[in-house]
DNA sequence: TCAACTAACATGCATTACGTATGTAAAATT
DNA sequence: AATTTTACATACGTAATGCATGTTAGTTGA
């Protein structure tokens, strides 16, 4: 029986992706050959660049997924918390320990900003910041927080998990490492409460 | 008349790295050809080859020389100012100022962590950071400032300012979300303090 | 249902950039 | 002055990219 059409193409891309994955994850975008990699998903070059345009278009897919991976986690996780302020901070914490997974620091923060450039303007539009962004927006609607642009916030917020990530996934002892950056991410976050 | 030979050195290395240097900041390190690059400097590759041992070694150099400026420019701007805490705000937003000069941005803060990973294992080992955590540890000394873990806050606190920074620096209006990330740094900040 | 078409891939080739091995000339050493 | 070192240039092999061209399988219309 012939298969649909529409489902070969989904099931190709799919493979496509997640061998890409693991080879971007393990050996970095620039040193990811994009024979090896299609051969592994059992394809050839060819179907990459008809799906995809080339490898940077490839990394763009995979981004993609990540990130809409990202989006879930954090999102049920924020759903869970009792207030606004703590699905903030659980929210914060969250995307600390995501940054500090391989995949995730290796493919979507270096690689991905240095071979597409500002995350802001990426297919999905970098979810984690605007994620921050409406915690911020709501803290301050609620009159908690001091009055920011919730933009400009979001935008140091994630980048200060960001670097702290960075050392985290460096550090000789990256749980020790991990417990000290909450600590200072509490500590700086506190900044932004009316009162405290 | 037969010139030294430290001196040639010196030179065919600095015309190297200012190349280097040009052609990173306009192209990016992966798209930077090592042929043009070299032919730029009226070289060759084995010159390359022979004092940076191939390209990542040259962006080690380039990266070098970059900190070593920014370390410049930092403490004569940190050593201006009245109070450790004036320094330390009025450090953090000229790295902010840095972080969003277009060479920068590119060389040291996009391609340099994806090429060489973790600033803080770079030549320099990352002033920038090490400036950071100073100022904070000498405010702490001076009972100013919460305890906290100096080396984590300082990772957030430059994590912060680069995210900034790639906002800003591809903001439709970079003037404005500069002042809006300096209003939103500040009340971060705050945060440090004991008492506010 | 069968012909015409389209799209999903594979294959082959040209280009280009990298890295190294070797060559050479000038400076340093003896 | 002879020898050795070293700062480069040159030449070549290799590998990865991107495109142009096949080929085969699904899809569509009569």
């Amino acid at each position: 029986m012939p298969q649909k059409r529409e489902d070969m193409i989904a099931e190709t891309q799919a493979k496509l992706i997640k061998s890409a994955r693991e080879s971007f994850a393990q050996h970095g975008f620039a040193e990811s050959c994009m024979d090896d990699l299609t051969a592994e998903a059992g394809l050839t070059r060819g179907a990459l660049y008809h799906h995809f345009g080339g490898k940077k278009g490839l990394l763009k897919a995979v981004i993609q997924q990540i990130e809409d991976e990202m989006t879930t986690r954090l999102s049920a996780i924020k759903s869970q918390a009792p207030t606004t302020w703590d699905a903030f901070i659980n929210g914060s914490i969250a995307y600390l320990n995501m940054a500090c997974e391989h995949e995730i620091q290796r493919i979507m923060l270096l690689d991905g900003p240095a071979v597409l450039g500002d995350p802001s303007q990426w297919p999905r539009k970098n979810c984690c910041i605007r994620s921050t962004q409406l915690s911020i927006e709501k803290l301050m609607e609620e009159g908690i927080l001091k009055e920011v642009d919730s933009l400009a916030m979001a935008r140091l917020i994630n980048g200060a998990l960001f670097g702290a990530s960075l050392w985290i996934a460096n550090a000789e002892d990256p749980h020790a490492a991990s417990s000290k950056a909450v600590d200072a991410f509490l500590t700086l976050a506190s900044g932004l409460l009316k009162s405290n």
